[in-house]
DNA sequence: GTGAAAGCGCTAACAG
DNA sequence: CTGTTAGCGCTTTCAC
């Protein structure tokens, strides 16, 4: 069914019709009418690739997304989908999978680059009015998109180019989080470090440091250990640094998995949580829901992220915005019971 | 920059470049090569849009989730997109946010129609090829999809009407598990089911009257406790069972997390587990990686689940296939070291 | 081998 | 108020 058979059916041009189905102006009443009641008895859809071809617009967003699969990806796409909705824009969902990829082979980065043109050749290629690009990891994104002349905003990461950015604050939750140790009495301090080279490792760290600065206490190094993110380093990190005599009583893990491996390492060496070794995680991953104590932990606003992606999207595609933004918003600290007095 | 364009640069007309483009026949090596160095020298990009309003077919296939911050969603997703990306075709992405919607307001079910009316609408406006519809529950889906003259395909659900579906498997892998504890010489079983009127609680009840029955053991009904497919209530079950001189000491629990909750309340009653009390669980949920001990469960092939439907939905496409088909996929049995000898 | 031209379904001047 | 018409970027038939 076209818009042309539907102005057959109703005696009219396809103009009128058209008039009518944007509302745009001067229709008289029974034409409108008329034209209304055929549309809805034929079940006519109009086809949105003529309309966007015609218009130079398409009101799609290409959400790139690193892989789908990690975690925060669905929160943030929902997020964007919230807005979008809102305000009558649709998203292409084009997913990098690079978890899989990496894992299955090691290839280099040129070869995703090359996966990256791709998908960013059929983005544009549909026409999109800006695209926004979700990261699996918070980081620098170097030079990655190429040849786009549309908006581009990152999520869960960032670029030193060309491009607005929207990430989650790190620093300050872990300064409230060290806070909450030291205002329950904690003195001796025991970090348990995410991957080494990591942007939120850093910037937690920096939280850290911010907190026991201001209180005058000092860490030491050889309390802060170095993990993976995994459990499994989580837990031997935290034998390290609980199997001695003068054990710190606060341990910052900076994920939950690493915050629950060492509350079983504690558990293991007969250390009560939160009476012997209190500890803290990040993320307010849904396992710490069932770990007992219920860890404290950093909630990161995921679906915000993608919220405010949007908007920043919408503003650039609508030109009220011209030059490059870096939001981080903030997260929430989620009181667990995992911090006890000292 | 456009066909056109590069036409004039190169000196030929549209319909030559149109030939380079899809290598369709008879162009001369030197006006190929001519045009080719234009295309790439100007970063040209076809428009799919116009693409596909001419040749009446868009290759775009969209993806309609209930919500896709359901934990299987993304999956799918995945899944859906690997095989999509190798045979051409694109992802639209509509996200029905029905988990928010329901829990922010207790509107009726017509209200979600008016909502799913309106994806389709969009979904059949942009010309998709076909539909893919993801359940955020495995259960039937009653004549929701409305007015769509294109092949779709159920995943994560099914429909008494049109449409194929992919499902995974519940009572084989169920019987399996419930094998595994009568192996182990298990006599006593108490069952955590998941909510009264859920279809996988029902087919997984069969899968184990199914091999209670072939060993001759019978289920009390005593020992077979709703629950709602959450930790607390998997625990309070637990306890129900658990708490009483002739415990059963097989405890199969329909999902993970009630699992874990069975587990802590095995605890918590100073049963060990698996010397005292056997757990299995349902699912492969993150938590149980971190669970002690870990326990014996059922990972559904999520990401098979999505190529498989993208794999039916392409042959309907293709008028390769007319009929429905309902297809149910295998489900893993992943050991754990919840089930001991008795 | 290559080009002219029609037309996919729609919008938006412009004319009446 | 309504209709005519050009044209968005592309494919494809038919001529040459």
């Amino acid at each position: 069914m076209t818009l042309k058979e539907i102005a057959v059916q109703a005696g009219v041009s396809v103009a009128t019709v058209s008039y009518v189905l944007n509302d745009s102006a001067k229709v008289s009443i029974e034409t409108k009418e008329r034209v209304e009641k055929i549309i809805k008895e034929t079940g006519y859809r109009s086809n949105i690739l003529a309309k966007s071809l015609r218009k130079n617009k398409s009101f799609l967003v290409g959400v790139l997304v690193e892989d789908v699969t990690v975690w925060h990806t669905a929160f943030v796409i929902d997020g964007i989908n919230e807005l979008a909705e809102k305000k009558g824009y649709h998203t292409i969902l084009s997913n990098l999978r690079l978890l899989s990829k990496i894992e299955s082979q090691f290839e280099h980065i040129s070869k995703f680059q090359k996966d990256i043109d791709k998908a960013v050749d059929v983005l544009m290629g549909m026409q999109v009015d800006g695209i926004i690009y979700v990261g699996m990891h918070d980081r620098a994104i170097h030079d990655i998109l190429h040849n786009i002349e549309k908006p581009v905003v990152y999520c869960y990461c960032y670029t030193e180019g060309e491009g607005s950015s929207v990430r989650y604050s790190n620093k300050t939750p872990e300064y409230l989080i060290t806070r909450k140790f030291l205002e329950n009495g904690h003195k001796e301090f025991g970090v348990i470090r995410g991957a080494e080279a990591s942007e939120p490792t850093k910037l937690r760290m920096q939280g850290i440091e911010w907190a026991l600065e201001e209180a005058g206490i000092s860490l030491k190094k050889e309390n802060i250990v170095c993990g993976d993110w995994k459990y499994k380093q989580g837990k031997q990190a935290a034998k390290m640094l609980l199997d001695k005599q003068d054990y710190p009583s606060a341990i910052i893990a900076m994920n939950d998995e690493m915050a629950v491996g060492a509350r079983d390492a504690a558990a293991e060496l007969g250390l009560r949580v939160p009476e012997d070794v209190s500890i803290s995680g990040f993320d307010n991953a849904d396992i710490i829901h069932y770990a007992t104590p219920r860890i404290t932990t950093v909630s990161r606003p995921l679906q915000e992220m993608g919220y405010e992606s949007m908007k920043l999207l919408l503003n650039k595609m609508n030109d009220r915005l011209s030059e490059d933004i870096n939001i981080t918003l903030p997260c929430e600290i989620i009181e667990g019971r995992s911090i006890a007095k000292r």
